[in-house]
DNA sequence: CAATCGTCCTGCGGGC
DNA sequence: TGCCCGCAGGACGATT
């Protein structure tokens, strides 16, 4: 399930693959539902391509745009050599070199949505997106926090509104690397709390990003169909017992996701 | 305002 | 052994 990093990492790795190439072709498979807009308008070059919270953001060269979420099991695969479909592919985008982008999402969750590149920033205003948590500042994240009172910590972090880009599996690392139980209330916090928060988040983040992401569930692939490498570095989420204490984790549910914490070391 | 629940979807694991 | 139920999980809308 791809977040902040797992995003970025297939942005970046896009960006270098497919950028600049002219989209001759788009074949949908049982996913009619999950494509809005005009499929025609696509067919163009890819001058762009940008990363806002989880979203992909294609900018063509016809004064369109497209952008894709992968919700839970999306996958983009990249395949310069000719190479059949997965029973998964529901998107193919064939390039006029021959190249094809292999759009993967066997739970369907996730969508495409074609529109006019000058739609884009009302759609992204619309959505309401909190801020980049890699662009905040530990001030900004405070105050940030501070308007939440009530908010239990690790629901507030995967709200999108909030901020843009954590889900379940960052909120929960970034709770237990700055030592903070996931249902503490916002006004618990102390200062000094919410500044190892805030470099939790950046810390977690970045090096994702630095090892192309998490795998975890193996639904993760980068474009060139790698897993990432953060699986190794989680610390909670799915794991047995606390790599600094040893004692076995808990795993709660909280506003409707499991949540592994370390009872010991979580305060 | 916060929390929970249902919804979308499908593979898989647990239980009987 | 085989089948069925129910869970996971991002995000949104409706309800408590």
């Amino acid at each position: 399930m791809p977040e902040l990093p797992e995003v970025e990492t297939i942005k970046d790795q896009l960006s270098k693959k497919i950028r600049g190439k002219i989209i001759k072709d788009l074949q949908v498979i049982d996913y009619q539902k999950n494509v809005q807009g005009r499929v025609k308008d696509i067919l163009a070059r890819i001058t762009d391509i940008k990363r806002r919270a989880k979203l992909l953001i294609f900018h063509l060269a016809n004064r369109c745009s497209f952008l894709i979420h992968l919700k839970l099991t999306g996958q983009l695969v990249y395949h310069e050599k000719p190479k059949e479909i997965s029973p998964s592919t529901k998107i193919v985008f064939t390039f006029q070199d021959g190249s094809r982008l292999f759009f993967n999402d066997f739970r369907k969750f996730g969508f495409l949505k074609i529109m006019e590149t000058r739609e884009v920033e009302s759609y992204l205003k619309k959505e309401g997106y909190g801020p980049e948590p890699l662009e905040l500042s530990s001030e900004e994240f405070k105050r940030l926090l501070t308007g939440k009172p009530k908010a239990r910590i690790k629901p507030l972090l995967m709200d999108q509104t909030f901020l843009a880009g954590l889900g379940n599996i960052y909120a929960q690392e970034a709770c237990f690397l700055a030592g903070i139980l996931p249902t503490r209330i916002i006004s618990s916090l102390s200062e000094e709390e919410i500044k190892k928060l805030y470099q939790a988040i950046q810390k977690i983040l970045s090096e994702s990003i630095r090892h192309q992401g998490t795998s975890f569930d193996t639904t993760y692939v980068t474009p060139e169909n790698k897993p990432g490498g953060f699986d190794a570095y989680l610390k909670v989420y799915h794991q047995e017992k606390c790599s600094s204490c040893h004692t076995k984790l808990k795993i709660i549910s909280l506003g409707g996701r499991s949540t592994y914490y370390c009872p010991k070391c979580q305060k």
